[in-house]
DNA sequence: CATGGGATTGACT
DNA sequence: GTCAATCCCATGC
């Protein structure tokens, strides 16, 4: 199995998976945490420049309804996918959080593409790199995550979130209210790295002196 | 069992 | 700017 020019530019931007004790934390910090972090399918990653938070305790987590069959992902063991599907044709791809018995994940919603672009382009129908994951529908297409995915061990894979590279510099974050949401739009639970050119949407202005804090 | 509402996207006015 | 596509699931009868 010969190495790619795109794996040996991934194992420079990262290194190895992320332990359980990463995800088992404020899910907020989590989200931060997470920009600057890659996302990993097959021959397919992306940098992640763009996060959301969501927390049981606010009515816009599918977690806030209590446990069900469908938010007992989220109320799992930290670090496994919860991927489910939105609008009836997309896939979202979020990492749990907190400890078990807390409903908590934080949603990817956007990537650099780092490996893999071709295939990715090929399964978004579209070239522009600026729009292979733009948007956390657009990153499970591009990515090949399906609902399968839901409950995968993000240490093992098969979809897998790896650490940022040794003494690489911390991202400069930044934050603002989450997309999308009619409950709890408020709450300022958008990450993203700063200047990023492959976020979703663009970040409020206000957006670096809120990052300050969240939670 | 029927219904309604989405953590979205892309096409179109 | 508006709007439909399309399916999973929580809720209520």
């Amino acid at each position: 199995m010969a190495a790619t020019r795109s794996e040996a530019r991934l194992r420079r931007r990262s290194q190895a998976a992320l332990p359980r004790s990463f995800y088992e934390r404020p899910v907020t910090v989590v989200a931060r945490a997470l920009i600057g972090c890659v996302l990993a399918h097959g021959d397919c990653a992306g940098l992640i420049v763009e996060t959301e938070a969501y927390h049981q305790s606010e009515p816009a987590c599918h977690a806030y309804v209590g446990y069900t069959e469908r938010t007992s992902t989220l109320f799992g063991p930290p670090g496994l996918a919860y991927v489910y599907r939105s609008y009836g044709i997309h896939a979202l791809f979020n990492a749990v959080c907190e400890p078990e018995g807390v409903g908590a994940a934080v949603l990817v919603r956007a990537l650099q593409p780092l490996a893999g672009q071709a295939l990715m382009r090929a399964r978004r129908g579209v070239s522009a790199e600026l729009a292979l994951c733009s948007g956390p529908g657009k990153l499970t297409q591009a990515l090949g995550i399906e609902l399968a995915a839901n409950r995968c061990d993000l240490r093992e894979g098969p979809v897998r979130v790896l650490g940022r590279a040794d003494g690489a510099d911390s991202p400069r974050v930044a934050a603002g209210p989450r997309i999308g949401i009619t409950k709890a739009a408020e709450l300022p639970w958008r990450f993203a790295l700063a200047g990023s050119r492959y976020l979703s949407r663009p970040l409020p202005a206000s957006g670096l002196a809120r990052a300050r804090h969240a939670r």
